[in-house]
DNA sequence: TCTAAGTGTGGTATCGATTCCACAAAGGTT
DNA sequence: AACCTTTGTGGAATCGATACCACACTTAGA
C-alpha cells in the first residue's frame, strides 16, 4: 500500500544507505561492513560499494547512526559569552584537541544568565551529546544539581564546582604573586578593583589572594582601596576614578581583569597620573590589548588555550570509561611584566 | 524472545516516551501530542502526561525527531578561525538571531584551510542541519560546487560567491573612503597595506577602493607604497618598516587590517615617526584595540555583529520557503576618525 | 431515529543506520 | 565420507519519535 506522507518542505532526499545497497548489488548490511570495516565482506562487494558510494555521493545519516549506536561524536560547550578573547582562546584549544579526536563541538551560550547554563545543558542532553564542557562563572545549587542528573562525561573550566571534574586557574596565587610583586617593588598602598562574589574565582579567590599577600606583608588596606566594576572598561574607569579621589590614593592598582585595568589606565591617563610613575597597574588576562595599550600592561598570562585543551583531554579520558569522579586540575600561570609597573 | 544488545559502555538509558506513555497510563501517540500541542487531546489525558514528564525528567531525544521530521533546528556555522574578534562579534549577532527564532548553531572550524570548508559541509550536511552560514575567506570552483550540491538553505558571509545567497562588507567603498578622507586632509602620497588576493573581499577589494580613489584625484601610487602582510601585528610591522625605508615614503599609511595598521603603528614608535604629524595611520574593523592603542587608531566599523545577524534573517528566510537565489545584500560601514589622523 | 460532523485515542509504518542471528558455500581435518 | 571452521551475505529487530489511518464515542442537525 502505498502511503503519502506529509513531510516538511524543503526536504531533499538524501541518498540513503538503501539506495547505496541496492545500486551495489548487495544489502544494506554488506555497505554497512563496508563503510565501518567489521565483518566479512569480499573483496568484489567491498569494491562495488565503494564505488557506488563515491558515484552517489552518500553520506551517512548521523543521526541515524546515533540513534542505534548511542553516541553522537559531539561535544557540547557552553560558554558565557561566545564574543570574549578569553572565551574564544579556550574553544580554539578544545576544538583542537577534540578534532584530533573526531569529535566535534556544539557550541551555546548563556548570556551570562545563570538560568540559561540548566536549559542549556539540558538542550545538549536532548542532542545525545557525548559530554559537556562547562565555562562556569557562577556556582549554585541547583546547577550542581543539574550536572549531577545529567550523568554523561562532564567537566567545568574556571569554577571549581563540588563533585564535578573541574579545571580551574589559580586565581588565588595569582593575585597573591602579583600582589608581592608590586610589594617588591616598594608599594605599600595597593589598591584593588575586583568584581562581584557570584563569580567565585574572579571575584572572591582573586580578593583574597591580594588581601592574604597585603597581610603577609604587614600591610594594611584602606578601605576605599577596594573597588569594584563589571568587567567592562568602563567599570574600570570608574573605579580607577574612585581610587584616585579618596583621601588616601592607593600608588598601585590590582584590577582582576584586563578590560578593567585598561579601563583604569584610560582615567589615569586623562587626569594626567603617570603610569607607572605616580601609579603601577597590573591586569589579568593576558589580552591582545594589554600588549599594545600604552604603557603596555603588565598582566597574568592563563595560557587559556592550553586550559581548553587540558579540559578537552579530560573529557576524552571520561569517554574512554575511565571515571575521574571530582578530578581537580589547577592550571599554571605567568606574570608578564611591562611598561605598567 | 529476548536478546541482548552490546551497547557502547557509558550508556545511560535515558526515559523514552514510551515510558511516559506507560506511565500516564496512555498511548505514545498522545504523549506525542501533548508535547507537540497538535491533535485532540482530553483535559485529563493532558494533565497525566505533563505530570509523568515532569516526574520522570523527560527529555525528547533530538535525534529521533530530526530523523522522522527531517528538520534539526540546528544551523551550521563555518568559521575561518573561532578566535578572531571579527569572528566571535559574528557569531554572537548570528547566535542571538536564531536563538530567538528557537535555533541552534553547530559551530565548526577551518582553521583557514580551504579544503576543511568543504569538508566541513560535508560534515554539517550529515547531521542534517537546516541550513549553513559560511564565514568565507576565499573563493573556489570545487567550494561553490559543493555548495551547490548542498541544496539546503546557504548564506555566505564576507565573500561574494556566485550563486550563492551572500552578505558581504563594502571593502571597494569603505577603502575608497577611507584614502578619499586621508586625502582632504592634504595627504598625497598615501601607502597601503594588503594582504593576498586569494581573499578577495579584503586582498582585492579594498585595495582595489584605495587605487581608484588615488585615481580620481589624479595621485600616482608609487610601487614602494603597496606592501602586503598576513593579518598578523608582526606582518603590520614589518610593512610599515619597508614603507619607511624607501626612498620616498609616504605621509600616510591605510592597512586593511585593524591588525596590522596596529603592528605599524609599533614600527613608526620605534622608529620615532610621529604619528599622525609625520605619518596617519588607518585600519579598518574597528576592533577594540583600536580604541585603547595609543594614539588611537582612526579604523572603519563594519558592524560586525550586525552582519551577522542580518545573515542569519537570510538563512531563516529561506527557511521559511523562500527562495533567495543569488540574493545579496551590501552592508553598510562607518568611518571612526581617531587621533591616528 | 438516523446520519453527519466533531472529538479523543491507539495501532502501526516510517525515518536511516547498526547488529544479532541464521544460513550457505568453501575449504580443512580427521 | 562425515564433520568442523572459516568466510560471506541477508533478514529482521532495534534505536525514539512522528503522523497517517482506523475506530469509538459524543453531540448536533434533519
Amino acid at each position: 500500500m502505498i502511503r503519502l506522507v506529509n513531510l516538511a518542505k524543503g526536504v531533499k532526499n538524501m541518498t540513503t544507505i538503501k539506495d547505496v545497497a541496492k545500486r551495489a548489488g548487495v544489502s544494506r548490511t554488506t555497505v554497512s561492513r563496508v563503510l565501518n570495516d567489521n565483518g566479512y565482506v569480499s573483496q568484489e562487494a567491498r569494491e562495488q560499494v565503494l564505488k557506488a558510494v563515491q558515484e552517489m555521493g552518500y553520506i551517512p545519516s548521523a543521526h541515524a547512526k546515533t540513534m542505534r549506536t548511542k553516541r553522537s561524536g559531539v561535544i557540547g560547550v557552553i560558554l558565557p559569552r561566545i564574543s570574549t578573547e578569553t572565551a574564544s582562546r579556550v574553544v580554539n584549544g578544545i576544538e583542537q584537541e577534540l578534532a584530533e579526536n573526531g569529535y566535534q563541538i556544539l557550541l551555546t551560550n548563556t548570556q551570562l544568565k545563570p538560568e540559561k547554563e540548566i536549559e542549556n545543558i539540558k538542550l545538549l542532553r536532548s542532542r545525545q551529546v557525548d559530554g559537556i564542557i562547562l565555562l562556569a562563572t557562577n556556582r549554585n545549587e541547583e546547577l550542581l544539581q543539574t550536572i549531577k542528573e545529567t550523568n554523561s562525561p562532564f567537566v567545568a573550566l574556571g569554577q571549581e564546582l563540588e563533585g564535578v571534574t573541574s579545571v580551574v586557574y589559580d586565581d588565588y596565587n595569582a593575585a597573591f604573586s602579583i600582589a608581592e610583586s608590586l610589594i617588591s617593588k616598594g608599594h605599600q598602598r595597593i589598591g584593588f578593583i575586583g568584581v562581584q562574589e557570584t563569580d567565585h574565582a574572579v571575584g572572591v579567590l582573586r580578593k583574597e589572594g591580594y588581601k592574604d599577600a597585603m597581610k603577609k606583608h604587614n600591610l594594611s588596606i584602606d578601605e576605599e582601596w577596594i573597588q569594584y566594576g563589571d568587567f567592562t572598561f568602563e567599570s574600570g574607569y570608574e573605579a580607577a576614578e574612585r581610587l584616585t579621589s579618596g583621601t588616601s590614593m592607593p600608588s598601585a592598582i590590582l584590577a582582576v581583569t584586563d578590560r578593567m585595568a585598561i579601563g583604569a589606565l584610560g582615567c589615569l591617563k586623562e587626569k594626567d597620573i603617570r603610569v607607572p610613575e605616580d601609579m603601577a597597574v597590573f591586569g589579568i588576562g593576558a589580552s591582545d590589548l594589554s600588549k599594545h595599550v600604552t604603557p603596555a600592561l603588565s598582566t597574568v598570562d592563563y595560557f587559556n588555550e592550553d586550559a581548553g585543551r587540558q579540559t578537552a583531554q579530560l573529557i576524552l579520558k571520561q569517554l574512554k570509561g575511565k571515571s575521574l569522579e571530582n578530578q581537580k586540575i589547577k592550571l599554571s600561570y605567568r606574570l608578564i611584566e611591562r611598561d605598567s609597573v
